[in-house]
RNA sequence: GACCGGGUAGCUCAGUGGUAGAGCAGCGCACUUUUAAUGCGCGGGCCGCGGGUUCGAUCCCCGCCCCGGUCACCA
């Protein structure tokens, strides 16, 4: 028999002796008074002293993540998850039955207990027994002590032994719960309306991505996983929701690195009567508040770096952050001109490795040179704007020059975490450009975007003025988490099966 | 998809072409304020899976599976 094995029926044999004690093996309830963690927040400043002149007679509960044993003084360490305290177990202070219950406990195992508070003479704070309810079994072993779980593979897959056993994990994602809270108190103080919008899309719209397909039986209709809410939010500011915000997941069928999962969430908001200027303002504001909530302050520390979320953000147009690249990889002073013409743009991609292909203009040529050598470097917070409009379907052209859009993307720690523009709103521009992305998607581009005629519809009805704005929550929980990988941040990423 | 690294006890990890190792966890004994408790003793392994080479493979070779990283794609 494998030591597991073994274990289990170990554990197993503990439960059927509680069962012939007479002990419920899975009891219904129990009325714990005290978290350990409001004991230990409420009690861990106390002296030896104070704790005895009080004699605070606690009833709380937790997972055993500790067992010493001295023959008639045993002491275990329950959790609640958060916080862990220390359970003084002497026979002779515990009903008998009691104390046959302590025998047949493993580490694991979920108990309750009553008694008063007091400190060792190594001065723990630790809980007096005077009571002890067994409440479930842990059948099968736990990773042990001292290592905790570092698997990285069983920490994805079996989340609830890395939370169990690993409080790190736990404070990941305490502080992106932190981060959601943060976000929609910053959105409805400002007027903001939380809306939902389809998960499932006729059309997968919003963005340039490929979608994952699915099925309605009743309907016999193909749908798309969204991979943005983008068009159906914009559908309801024509609809007179001036600021609206979500904060969902999308899908999209790509691949998976440190920085991607297929399932990611975003915070996605438009608002009325603004342009992407405005909006660089308001993340400025969003992302200091949210850093200060989840942290307590807007210095953050990422792998070897300091990062700052106190305002003001860098600001760095594209065009100038692919030729500040361009010019430093190639030793020679590269002109802003010779990026806005093809053959001259594509001459400096080539010369810098950047691939290049057919139908590529000027404008998507500067794009690729900046993620190849620019945006990694961006440590910062830093606004990148200025898109050529062949890669920005939605957005609006600046008044004075129709090949560039006025959109940013906000970079921080080398990825993008936010993605914002003035919206397109004329319907006439907005068909041309879904037609120029037909022609990509005929020539292959699977990332094309459709031609979606409701949302032209929409904006025939008119579209006010409107700024809009998706903020990648999962890798700004990343920074503030110092976490180095998405799928630290993600309570269940994506795995391939496994027998 | 390509390349690199990894998969050995429940966990964390050593290791070798010749009977498989440690610490923790587990079991037994001792111990009435311990802190990764300690001491003594014991049990626990398809060395990821399948082929091949070999007298003999956990180790060498080939294929596959899973995980991580880098690149490609993308946010």
């Amino acid at each position: 028999m494998s030591s597991q094995d073994e274990q289990i029926q170990q554990r197993k044999a503990n439960l059927d002796a509680l069962q012939a004690l007479g002990v419920a093996t899975y009891p219904n309830r129990f009325d714990r008074r005290d978290t350990v963690s409001a004991l230990v927040d409420a009690h861990s400043a106390k002296s030896h002293d104070e704790l005895e002149a009080e004699r605070h007679e606690s009833s709380t509960s937790g997972r055993i993540l500790a067992m010493r044993s001295f023959g008639k003084a045993n002491f275990l360490a329950i959790s609640d998850g958060r916080s862990r305290i220390q359970v003084y177990i002497r026979q002779d202070s515990l009903p008998a039955l009691d104390f046959d219950v302590f025998k047949t406990l493993d580490f694991g195992d979920w108990v309750g207990v009553e008694g008063r508070l007091f400190r060792t003479k190594t001065n723990e704070l630790t809980i007096w027994a005077s009571r002890l309810h067994f409440l479930a079994k842990c059948l099968l072993p736990l990773p042990e002590k001292f290592h905790g779980l570092t698997d990285v593979e069983i920490r994805y897959r079996q989340r609830y032994l890395d939370l169990a056993v690993n409080p790190e994990s736990r404070r990941v994602f305490e502080t992106r719960s932190k981060v959601v809270s943060a976000i929609r108190e910053f959105m409805t103080a400002r007027q903001y309306l939380e809306v939902e919008t389809p998960m499932m899309q006729p059309i997968a719209g919003g963005a340039l991505a490929r979608p994952f397909t699915t099925h309605h039986n009743t309907l016999d209709m193909d749908l798309y996983l969204r991979i943005a809410p983008e068009l159906y939010l914009k559908r309801l500011t024509v609809g007179g929701l001036e600021r609206v915000f979500e904060i969902n997941r999308n899908f999209r069928n790509e691949g998976i690195s440190t920085q991607h999962n297929p399932e990611f969430t975003m915070m996605e908001f438009y608002q009325a009567y603004s342009d992407y200027q405005d909006l660089m303002i308001f993340t400025e504001e969003l992302f200091s508040h949210v850093a200060h909530k989840a942290t307590g302050g807007t210095e953050v520390i990422y792998g070897e770096q300091q990062i700052s979320f106190a305002a003001p953000f860098a600001r760095l147009s594209l065009r100038e952050g692919a030729r500040e690249a361009a010019s430093r990889a190639l030793g020679r002073e590269v002109h802003l001109d010779e990026l806005k013409v093809g053959d001259s743009a594509a001459a400096i991609a080539t010369a810098l490795g950047v691939e290049v292909l057919p139908g590529h203009g000027a404008g998507k040529i500067a794009a690729s040179i900046f993620e190849a050598r620019c945006e990694h470097r961006l440590i910062q917070p830093t606004f990148v704007y200025d898109f050529p409009t062949e890669i920005s379907p939605l957005s609006k052209q600046r008044a004075d020059d129709p090949d560039t859009v006025e959109r940013f993307e906000l970079y921080v720690a080398g990825f993008e975490v936010a993605n914002a523009f003035s919206e397109l709103n004329d319907p006439v521009e907005q068909r041309r450009r879904f037609e120029d992305q037909l022609k990509d998607r005929a020539s292959g581009d699977l990332e094309a975007h459709q031609m979606d005629e409701d949302y032209i519809r929409a904006l025939e009805y008119g579209l006010p003025p409107t700024a809009g704005e998706g903020v990648g929550i999962d890798r700004l929980v990343m920074v503030l988490t110092n976490s180095p990988s998405i799928r630290d941040v993600i309570l269940f990423p994506l795995m391939r099966k496994r027998d």
